[in-house]
Formats: C-alpha cells, sequence, structure tokens
DNA sequence: CACCATATGCAAGCAGTGCTCACATTCGCG
DNA sequence: CGCGAATGTGAGCACTGCTTGCATATGGTG
C-alpha cells in the first residue's frame, strides 16, 4: 500500500496522511472553526510554514477532510449495506439509512464539515463529486433493484424526466437509474433529501424538545419512506 | 417604537441595532466565518473594544444575529401564509413552505447560520427556542385545520404518542397539535425534516448534478408531503 | 560513487483577529 | 446641579493565516 513510486513520494503521502490525521483529530474535538495550521504543525512537529508545502491553504486543507470525510461515510455505508441479502431490500435499505446515521453521531464534526453550511456561493470542486457520489449510488442501487423485482409483468413507461426537473445527465452519470420511471426517481430523491434531512435536523440540535427518542422516528420515518418507495423486504410475496 | 425607556436605554437600543444592522450586511456579502467584530466596529463608527459594550463576544453577537434570523423567516412565513383563505388547507402549505424557500434562498448565509451545522455540542441558548418554533407553529396549524376540517364522521383514537418516540411535552408546549392521532404528528415531523432537507440540500449544492430545475422538484415534493398529510385545498370535496 | 538539483523544513515577519484593561469623557438620573 | 454610571478610546496580549529568504538534506542521475 505504502509502497508505491519513489521514495520521495512515499515520505510525501506519508507526511501528507499525518498531517490529515492530526487536523481530523482537532476537526473532531475542537470543531472545524477552531482549526488551526499552526496548532496542526506544531502537533506534528514542524514549523507551520512546513505544513504549506503540503497544502496551499487552510481551505485545502479542509477540503481534503471534506473528501476524506465523503470516502469514510461512503465506505461505512457501502460495507454495511453490503453485508445483507442482495434480495433483502428493505434490509438494505434499513442497513445503508443506518449505517449514514451511525457515522454521522460518530463523526459529529465530519458530518458537519459535509453537510452543514458550505459557505454559500462556495463551488465544490471536482475532486470531491465522486465520492460524495457514493452514498447516492448505494440508496439508487437498492431502489432499482427493488423496482426490477417488482416489474414482473407490470409495463411501466419512462415517461419524459423533464417533467421532474431532474437533470437529464442524473441516471446517466453512472447512477444506477436507467429505465426507472419517473415517479420512482422522484420518489427517490425525495427519500434522499428526507434522509438527511432528519439526521442533520437531529444532529443539529433542531429536534430538541420535539423528539424524545430519535431512534424510533428514524426507524419510522424509514419504514414509511420504504414503503413509498416500494421497498419490500423478504418473503413478504415469496 | 424607540420611544419607550429613558433616553439612555433608547440610545442604547439604537446602538444594538446598528451594530446587528451592520453585521447583518457583513454577514450576508461575506459569510458567517469572517465576520470580524473589528471590521464592524469600523464601519458604525467606534473602536473595536466599544463593540464589547454591547455584545459580550462576537459569538454572542452571531447568537443575536441566529435569533433575528429565526424571527425574520418566521414572520416572512407568518405573512404568506396569513394571506390565504383559512379554509384552503392545501394552499396554506403551499404558500408557508414557498415562503421558507424563498427567504432562504434570499438570505443564504443567514439560513444557513441557522439550519448549518452549529459546532455540535453547541446548545442553544433559550431565548432561540421560541423565535425558532415560529415556523412549525404555522405549520403544525395547517395540520390541525386540515385535520379538524376532514373529522366529520371518522372517530380516529388518539393513542400513545410514546410509540413513536415523541416527546410528551411536544404537543403541550404551545403547538396547536392537541388531539391529532400520532400518525398526523409522526408524518408532520417527516413532512417538517423533509421540507428543510430539501431545502438545505438545494441551498447547499448537493443537488447540483442532480437537479435541473429545482421550482419543480420543489414544487412535486411540496405537493405530495401535502397529500401525505391528507391536506387538500377547497373545491374538493365541496 | 560523486554531484547537483530539488524537495523540505525553519525563522522571522506582516497584517489581521478576538478580547482585556486602565483611562477619559460625557451624559443623564436623582 | 453634581455625582455616578454608562460609553468610547487606545494600547496591548496572544493568537491566526500566510509569505519570503535561507539553510539543509536527500534522492535521482551522470
Amino acid at each position: 500500500m505504502t509502497r508505491e513510486g519513489t521514495p520521495r513520494a512515499r515520505a510525501r503521502a506519508a507526511a501528507l496522511e499525518e498531517i490529515k490525521r492530526v487536523a481530523r483529530a482537532q476537526l473532531a474535538e475542537r470543531g472545524a472553526a477552531a482549526l488551526s495550521v499552526r496548532l496542526v504543525a506544531r502537533e506534528v512537529g514542524m514549523c507551520s510554514s512546513g505544513v504549506y508545502r503540503y497544502f496551499a491553504s487552510r481551505d485545502e486543507l479542509l477540503t481534503a477532510l471534506i473528501i476524506d470525510a465523503y470516502d469514510a461515510l461512503g465506505a461505512a455505508v457501502e460495507e454495511a449495506e453490503g453485508a445483507i441479502d442482495r434480495a433483502d431490500h428493505l434490509e438494505r435499505w434499513w442497513a445503508a439509512a443506518q449505517a449514514i446515521r451511525q457515522w454521522a453521531q460518530a463523526h459529529p464534526q465530519e458530518y458537519g464539515l459535509v453537510f452543514g453550511s458550505p459557505v454559500p456561493g462556495y463551488l465544490a470542486p471536482q475532486d470531491t463529486v465522486l465520492p460524495a457520489a457514493r452514498v447516492p449510488f448505494v440508496l439508487a442501487a437498492i431502489l432499482r433493484d427493488a423496482y426490477e423485482s417488482r416489474v414482473v409483468a407490470d409495463g411501466v413507461s419512462r415517461g419524459d424526466q423533464h417533467e421532474f426537473g431532474l437533470d437529464p445527465s442524473f441516471s446517466t452519470s453512472g447512477m444506477p437509474l436507467e429505465g426507472l420511471p419517473d415517479e420512482m426517481v422522484a420518489a427517490g430523491v425525495r427519500a434522499w433529501t428526507e434522509l438527511f434531512g432528519l439526521i442533520s435536523f437531529e444532529l443539529f440540535g433542531h429536534l430538541k424538545g420535539s423528539v424524545l427518542d430519535g431512534d424510533v422516528v428514524f426507524r419510522t420515518a424509514c419504514d414509511r419512506m420504504a414503503g413509498a418507495l416500494g421497498i419490500v423486504g423478504v418473503g413478504v410475496d415469496a
């Protein structure tokens, strides 16, 4: 893993990773606003200006942490969802949803960095879009599988995607939603936003005073989302 | 309005408002992270330390802006929703939802300050909970009115609210949800989180590349939320 | 192996920040 | 009318992000 490239490149990659590791730790316990390049530098054992050999600015360091966060969340969701029987779409949906929420609660600052307010007007660097697509990809695959397993005799027409304001490049940009009817894609986008909306509201404290047991509300919401998406478990129509 | 209290108190209130006005302007164009006490002080024409006579810290100033943002959003929603025929629940719902989104898009930084990541672990001061409740209050009233107008012959039992993990003090803490069945309250919480989840995702750029026309997606989502909530317009069963 | 270029780290410094404190001043309430 | 409290000042502390000139050491190459 760390044996690729010239020694120079390896040393550089190691230093880069070390800086990110320390920065991530400080982010977790002090928050994004308090993340200081000088403090990070001190902790990795070098002068503050040395860090700038690896990251051109504090923002660039934060962007790197954002990408890592996307990847960590994506990996967690992929692993949890991948462990479920492929035919049990309901359990796959539940596993994915739960993995998102658990990761968010285990890494609140990183979640906030990614899904909190990103200084509106800020344009996400191109490097983030692939890692960012991992979770939607998993959710879309569940939706597709559930749909295809349901289409035995129903011949539903595809329709015009523009009717729902969905980007024509959405389905074709690698998302496994090819051939799904508009209704399903629209319902998928709704579930996607509701899922993260609920998790964010809970994590950011907007439900405090309204919701007693977040677990129950989350479970209930996920069940109903699954119902709206036509996602069912095994043994229902078997 | 500004003629209450002693001259001292009036002058103080005026200065306080002036500082907030300038701070809000800087927040809007430079972002929350870049809001500087010194810059604000310079613009209102006093030494930086003078501002600390009015706000004990930068955080306290930001908290004041948060409260104002909650109030501004609440007022905008109340006004838009209040202008609709009380019996037209669907249009009231739509007006309220649209008002939230439009306010968010007109004041992205203030919206981000309130609904973005609030440094997890941060406990909202008690002063914010009342302004924060204004929007949920409006939405809950629509839900209640729609429910009551629908209950003509259906005698639905109330059930135990604990089943959904809702705080027992939720309905009784001023929210007009008294007597509504659990199902409706749970659906209301879901719609609440989905609404803000969608608006946040759109504003924070998470839908870029997936959604072409935000207006259409928002309209569609709101319509379906209304359907799930049993909110209908006038002339449907008339 | 020897050499040089390049990547790396350091120290100092600039402009800015939040915030404190001792000090004037001035304004208004009793 | 005079005293006290409220207000504004300016210097200063410790910190920040970031730049620049310089020394060093290390790795790829003749």
